[in-house]
DNA sequence: CAAGTAGCTTACAAAATTGTAAGTAATCGC
DNA sequence: GCGATTACTTACAATTTTGTAAGCTACTTG
């Protein structure tokens, strides 16, 4: 960490190793453990580092969270196929595998709770994911010979799923606790295998009412 | 706010103005906007006042979070009456107006994000509301003559139910202005009725696979 | 009514955190 | 090869924030 010697990793690298860094730290120790000296550390360089490469804390913070939105959109689109039915079992796993593994959740969740979602959750950022599933929904029911399912609907459909998986990723555990399930690994496997039996069946018969 | 005058509230009385104005500070401005000069402006006092009333910045957190948790489960068994059925809508919206109008679900992702969950959200503090909601079921089944309820389907159905209304309050409005709907009030309550015609399917059938 | 308790204040200490300044050397473009 | 750029460092400044010390006075209790 000497003066020479230096200049090994290029700008991206280095941008990478510290986003990761901060998405770790994030991860285990919530927002106040996002501190330039510990990322820093972490990612093996001196705090104003990060400074250089991301002009302000509020700029690393920014940069984690647009790349969070797209990996969780990303999963998404990749999930639910565009042509066939979608496994929802499937797609609820990438959903929480970024969403609680790579902790996306508690990014976002760290984002609305500083007030800070406006500029990065922008208007439209899930319109992909909620028009590939309305897609997808209308071409099931002219299959079928229902009438064509109002888009209201599936936004709402799409909103559900969304919350469903970022709430169980921040949520879950506690609440399992607190509600008297066992907190190990298996009580939120097999809760979320009854969730997807759950949101099969929703997808399975027609939009509810309203 | 001179060395005159003084001694006019009681311990409780400050202790609770403390506790709202803190509740509002992390309801508008997050988890780092609870500060205690702030918080003791808010309140009308010195912020060593705060320390002298709940020992430190810690102890005040712990306080509100067993405040907000307490009023959380106390909604919960309002609502869920213990002989007839439950009115799902209603229930919701008692739900909704703890996390979402007074913050508690902002205050319990707060809480997770740092890591103390363990030593508020303690294990088992909604069993009282889960046990409830599964006496209902059981009687319900006696009643149509199916089988019982096996209780793990009902703490699953609890979780979920918790789940849903926290993530909502918590992630839904950025949510839905994400995916393309408006993010208006209106939208909100049309989702929310949305979602108790959704959930209402649900209870009304018996308790999913699992 | 005397003495202790408790709520609360002012002043101060200590520590941590973001951000800046200035310089150094590796690398890139020519 | 040479200058410009750029990745990065050390040292430092500024501010903020929790917490402590000590004291004052309203209220309570023997």
């Amino acid at each position: 960490m000497h003066a020479r010697d230096r200049r090994r990793r290029s700008a991206a690298t280095t941008r990478n190793a510290i986003l990761e860094a901060a998405e770790r730290r994030l991860l285990v120790g919530g927002p106040e453990a996002i501190r330039l000296q510990e990322i820093a550390a972490d990612a093996g360089i001196s705090h104003p580092a990060i400074l250089h490469h991301f002009g302000s804390r509020e700029g690393l913070v920014e940069a984690m969270v647009l790349r969070g939105i797209g990996k969780l959109q990303a999963q998404f689109l990749e999930g639910w196929p565009s042509a066939k039915e979608p496994d929802i079992e499937g797609v609820l796993e990438r959903f929480y595998e970024v969403a609680s593994r790579r902790g996306i959740a508690r990014m976002l969740a760290w984002l609305i709770l500083s007030g800070e979602s406006g500029r990065t959750m922008t208007p439209g950022v899930f319109k992909p994911a909620a028009e590939r599933m309305h897609a997808g929904r209308v071409r099931r029911a002219q299959k079928e010979g229902r009438r064509t399912p109002e888009l209201e609907g599936t936004l709402f459909a799409a909103t559900h799923l969304f919350i469903l998986v970022l709430g169980d990723s921040l949520f879950g555990p506690s609440v399992r606790r607190a509600v008297g399930l066992s907190s190990g690994a298996e009580s939120t496997r097999r809760y979320r295998r009854w969730l997807s039996k759950v949101v099969e069946r929703m997808e399975s018969r027609r939009p509810a009412p309203g």
